[in-house]
DNA sequence: CAAATAACTGGTTAAAAATACAGTTACTGG
DNA sequence: CCAGTAACTGTATTTTTAACCAGTTATTTG
């Protein structure tokens, strides 16, 4: 069929990512967006892998222009962002289940449900979880341990900018984002983790600091390795 | 169907201009881009172009990303073929949704899936989880508590008689059912829980004993209390 | 008629982005 | 064992780009 030299699975890697920056944002990503994504430290190597793809003919690169990446068409997929309201929307109709776009990292300084970081969609039968969930988070480190929230889980999340005491939240601060029990105190505010080997995190009234949603629910699904 | 104020001619040019870029290179265009094939003098007017656009609704900016135009959908391309197919892929992931009963208690002596013990079904879309899931099981007490598997918690099992050692397996020791972590050693088999308070089970090769499933992924539905 | 508004020119500046170069590490095939 | 390749880190430089400010001209509108 195609006489393409194969690709080897960090970039097949690179190539979906750039695929789904497409479908979700209208245009191809940038180095420094790629490597965010992925954890690189450097630009450089997204641009190297962006150098072998377009020497495998997997895609083709601009020069001197941002975002200069184009796929060829054997990779082209089709686009349409905001489908996933429509589809949500029309299926809700017919079933009271919701599609929840998975957030895998969050990059730092954009909002949580910025198109770029979803990465994939579940259909979640609403009823599933005691209230309604918004997105799906995916869990970094062991800091809620104790709770039985771990590594790789997906949290379900409600928006809301407001908790009660005890609940576990998906807070801001500044640029990082993490999942806590939440406590306010008169003067401050503190963001327990569940496990000993951390510590507690307090907020005085004058940092940045913000609620971005509340754990409603809990999917594991790495079970397996 | 819309309240979006009226854009000008020109605006309708630039908006124009704008979805023919992204279907000829891929990429919104810069406003320096706008401004040559236009043949303005200076990129400001095409800048001033976006502003009225996105203040009338017809696109949408993202500040501080060069090619950061984004069409509303109602200006999208989207062609009905285009739609048609994406719909018909989301519906088969919605056809491969499966209805997982949920199993509240087992009965002593009766199959595990067994009408009587369930509840209610819940549209689990398959892949989800890691292998295919066949009902999900209730699961009582803390035993396996540092595995992260909570009291109340959902545990979805794929029904299989057969494990390796260290996977977490539904287990049948006579009348009771319970979830442990699997290894077989030459003469025994050992049901390790996941918590101090709680003592590994050994069962001897003529013990009563079968493998009901494999835990393949995990529901928490009742994070508020 | 005065005041917006649309549609520009021209210039500036800071941030975003591409891209080159020098290394490091791990793996792979001859 | 060596050379080559993949997959990075880190740094640096230049170009591209967004975005702002100060004007000008023509058209529209209350």
């Amino acid at each position: 069929m195609s006489d393409l030299p194969k690709l080897t699975a960090r970039q097949q890697q690179i190539l979906e990512l750039i695929q789904s920056a497409i479908a979700n944002t209208g245009s191809p990503p940038t180095r420094a967006e790629i490597a965010t994504e992925l954890g690189f430290k450097s630009a450089n190597a997204a641009e190297e892998h962006l150098q072998a793809l377009a020497r495998k003919g997997a895609i083709e690169l601009v020069s001197g222009t941002s975002r200069g990446i184009r796929l060829k068409s054997h990779n082209r997929a089709q686009t349409a962002s905001g489908f996933t309201e429509q589809l949500t929307e029309k299926m809700s109709q017919f079933q009271q289940s919701l599609l929840l776009p998975l957030i895998g990292r969050v990059a730092a300084g954009s909002p949580i449900l910025a198109q770029e970081h979803i990465d994939q969609s579940y259909l979640i039968q609403s009823s599933l979880f005691d209230r309604k969930a918004d997105y799906l988070l995916r869990v970094r480190g062991m800091s809620m341990r104790d709770a039985g929230i771990m590594d790789g889980d997906l949290l379900a999340v409600q928006s809301t900018r407001e908790a009660k005491n005890g609940q576990i939240v998906v807070a801001r601060l500044g640029d990082d984002v993490t999942v806590k029990r939440f406590e306010r105190k008169s003067d401050r505010i503190e963001l327990h983790a569940e496990n000993p080997d951390f510590k507690t995190i307090v907020v005085q009234n004058d940092e940045p600091f913000e609620i971005e949603g509340l754990a409603v629910g809990l999917i594991r699904n790495n079970f397996l390795m």
